[in-house]
DNA sequence: TAACTAACATAATCAATAT
DNA sequence: ATATTGATTATGTTAGTTA
């Protein structure tokens, strides 16, 4: 991530969230687009993706923000008129809902393809930039879609407010939030049994779960687990936030149905990655061996590794993060 | 057929970037 | 310092899928 390097003539510069900033001749085509097409169906939108080369997902977001500020400047009357042009003329819709055909046609549950965004949506609820990427390549699963099927989520299971989330991150010295820590537990328990989900899942109803840091080390991935919620993250160096996790050696393979940690091996050419660093990883294993307040056991094939090593392991860990972190980023 | 949920939408707001 | 704008939140609707 440069963070250093200016806007000037780049064609798109992404942030520390991923966050694009189109160039002139972006927003020309998509204000040309728009002004005949301002609810573009799926497939409108991905033929402009390709032509500006930025992924749906952005498009929608503009086109979002567009909407609005076009509402906002007092044009909403005329895009009334012009919001059913060019989608071969289906019935028209309440509101501006896309109507049927012209929606990307609806993929399956995520659920039942994997439960790699359920895992990760209980750990947690808000996914940054990063970190939603992870899942999704895991899964195949478009990120957008990983977005949406977050939002719905929360929307059914509201575990966590947004200023808790906030309040939960480590934020580095400039305000941003660098490494985005969950501190919040989600009491499973008080979430309305709307669905199978729960009971269906890998974890009683009664349980709850606290999140984890990962690394990866020799091989082995090692998660920090909450000793006890750490109150007041802002403006913490995150060595020191460190010290209230217990380390967890936990080892691939095992259930079938558990897919493999979407914590990548190899940090690949994605574009964010400290959120990474934090949130990217697939727990393993039976999620009653998270509960904090029991102090319950490590994970059973913890069974077999020599407590020496484990804590070699976490002392290694913490070297490198502290050795790797940089303390003007939030990262290393 | 009802329940569930993916895929949309909006408004409000935050935060990065431009002016 | 302020305006602009990309990104995210909460919340609501529609319609496809599933039990």
């Amino acid at each position: 991530m440069d963070f250093n390097s200016t806007p000037s003539d780049k064609l798109q510069k992404e942030t520390w969230q991923g966050r694009i900033v189109y160039n002139q001749s972006q927003k020309s085509i998509l204000q040309a687009r728009f002004e005949h097409d301002p609810y573009p169906e799926k497939a409108t939108r991905k033929q402009w993706a390709w032509e500006i080369g930025v992924p749906e997902s952005k498009i929608q977001i503009w086109l979002k923000n567009h909407r609005a500020k076009q509402r906002k400047l007092g044009f909403s009357s005329s895009l009334e008129e012009d919001k059913t042009h060019g989608q071969d003329q289906p019935q028209p819709c309440t509101q501006e809902y896309l109507c049927r055909g012209a929606r990307q046609d609806q993929t399956s549950n995520p659920r039942s393809q994997s439960n790699v965004p359920v895992q990760a949506f209980e750990r947690k609820q808000f996914l940054d930039i990063g970190t939603r990427a992870t899942p999704a390549k895991q899964t195949a699963i478009p990120e957008s879609r990983i977005q949406m099927w977050f939002q719905d989520q929360r929307s059914l299971y509201p575990g966590q407010s947004r200023s808790e989330h906030v309040n939960s991150s480590v934020n580095s010295p400039n305000g941003r939030p660098g490494l985005t820590v969950q501190q919040h537990e989600i009491d499973l328990s008080t979430l309305p049994g709307r669905s199978h989900f729960l009971s269906s899942s890998s974890f009683s109803r009664s349980q709850s779960f606290q999140p984890v840091l990962p690394c990866v080390i020799q091989g082995q991935t090692v998660m920090m687990q909450p000793m006890q919620v750490v109150q007041g993250g802002e403006d913490r160096p995150f060595a020191l936030t460190l010290g209230n996790y217990m380390p967890v050696l936990l080892t691939m393979g095992g259930d079938p149905d558990t897919p493999a940690p979407f914590w990548p091996q190899h940090q690949e050419d994605h574009q964010d990655h400290q959120e990474e660093t934090a949130t990217g990883v697939l727990q393993l294993g039976d999620y009653s061996q998270s509960q904090p307040e029991h102090k319950k056991p490590p994970p059973q094939d913890l069974g077999d590794m020599d407590i020496s090593y484990i804590l070699q392991c976490w002392d290694e860990a913490c070297q490198a993060l502290l050795a790797e972190w940089d303390p003007r980023k939030g990262t290393h």
